[in-house]
DNA sequence: GTCAATGTCAAACGAACGATTCAAAAGGCC
DNA sequence: GGCCTTTTGAATCGTTCGTTTGACATTGAC
């Protein structure tokens, strides 16, 4: 994976931030070009010179924000199933893996906090194949390792039964990012600070209970052939 | 709430039905009124005839399929705490009554079971300014009937974790309806008919051990003076 | 038959869209 | 200075957008 860099000045770096808060704002398509140079205080072809497209520019806005968030998973998942080598490896501390990321990037970045939360949500709540390809592939890379280190913390939870969970899981987190601001203003009213870093403790604690259900009342019989998962 | 009326045949009636195919299809932003009218085989001008205008024609789509949903869920929800009068109504039940209308009105509509769903989980996924006034004030009704209600079945959880886990459960909710079609094929490649009913146990079952996670192994203590959660 | 209400139709409206052109300006290097 | 590459600027391309217009057809009431 090669980084995205980002010159330190320059239109192109004005317009790059502009994109980005619209499309936190508005969202990919309710965003024109004409939007994002105005802000910018770019001329229209800009666009069009620096980044190809509109849709490069789309692209690079998302591939800047998902390729630390893939990362720092993977490196985070790897971590963990070394200090762990050979025992199970305990599903709080995947299910952290996965979702901490999504907070441990947000002081890297130039947004607000509660638009960088709703540009990674609108990234992931776009169906796989309104996404560029290279994002489409992170996150198919990031589903197929986890699926696998999921598998192997529940190894008395049904292979079908672990798709679904995570499939919840997932929806739950995606949630959790663009209506994230709503629910802290309901929650924090006035008193502010104690926001993200206790919300994904419950969010972790929530899901853990509800991928592992069953597991430890029920007898651990083999559901079927198909008890190893991978795709 | 009045009910939304369609005529069996006419133009009306096709701009309605197309509507909603590409609507669901392809979501409210990507779906112009010539491509309505083009699939409808009707006029341009039919669409501002017959609903004022392209916000119009979505306003009433959107009322069509949510006025049932919404009905259906208020009035299991009634039933339900009729049955358990006085007695504490058990978590599942009140889950059930909130998702399973999106399934139960599924044959009802015009639609095919995928497209539905889709245009469901589109719905639900908007931004709550999106969407037309009466709509939100559906959701509004509905999220605040079943707070109370979720309320009651958990009175050790605090309110606070209490919106949480419910967020949580609505995210999950919501990516179940937008993204069924791609896991169903997944768990059930060739085989076919046990969708949706299927799907919607094992989330009960998922969401259920998620809102109560700690409350029968802690002890009962009240988490402060706000004990009692009501908006 | 006449009238008014109800739909339908082709055509066109102004506005906005992404993209392109080409000349002027700016910047680095000899 | 002179030269070449990179970047900007205003103007404009062809399309598509939601909406409107006014003529025309259909219908049922009286």
């Amino acid at each position: 994976m090669r980084a995205v860099t980002v010159p330190e000045s320059g239109s192109k770096r004005k317009l790059l931030d502009a994109a980005e808060q619209l499309f936190a704002e508005k969202g990919f398509e309710a965003v024109s070009v004409r939007d994002i140079t105005r802000l910018a205080k770019a001329n229209v072809a800009a666009v069009n010179y620096h980044f190809g497209s509109r849709d490069g520019l789309l692209s690079l806005v998302m591939m800047r924000y998902m390729l630390p968030v893939t990362e720092e998973r993977l490196a985070r998942l790897g971590a963990i199933e070394r200090k762990w080598s050979g025992k199970s490896v305990p599903l709080e501390e995947i299910i952290d893996a996965l979702v901490r990321p999504l907070v441990g990037q947000v002081r890297k970045s130039e947004l607000s906090e509660r638009l960088f939360y709703k540009l990674l949500g609108r990234i992931f709540s776009q169906q796989a194949d309104g996404l560029p390809a290279p994002v489409e592939e992170q996150l198919r890379q990031v589903l197929e390792r986890f699926m696998r280190a999921f598998g192997k913390a529940l190894p008395t939870v049904g292979s079908e039964d672990l798709i679904w969970r995570i499939h919840f899981m997932v929806g739950g987190m995606i949630h959790l990012l663009t209506h994230q601001d709503m629910l802290h203003r309901l929650t924090h009213g006035a008193s502010g600070v104690p926001t993200m870093e206790a919300t994904l403790s419950r969010f972790i604690r929530y899901s853990a209970v509800g991928l592992r259900e069953g597991t430890e009342a029920e007898a651990p019989v083999e559901k079927g052939p198909q008890a190893t998962f991978d795709f």
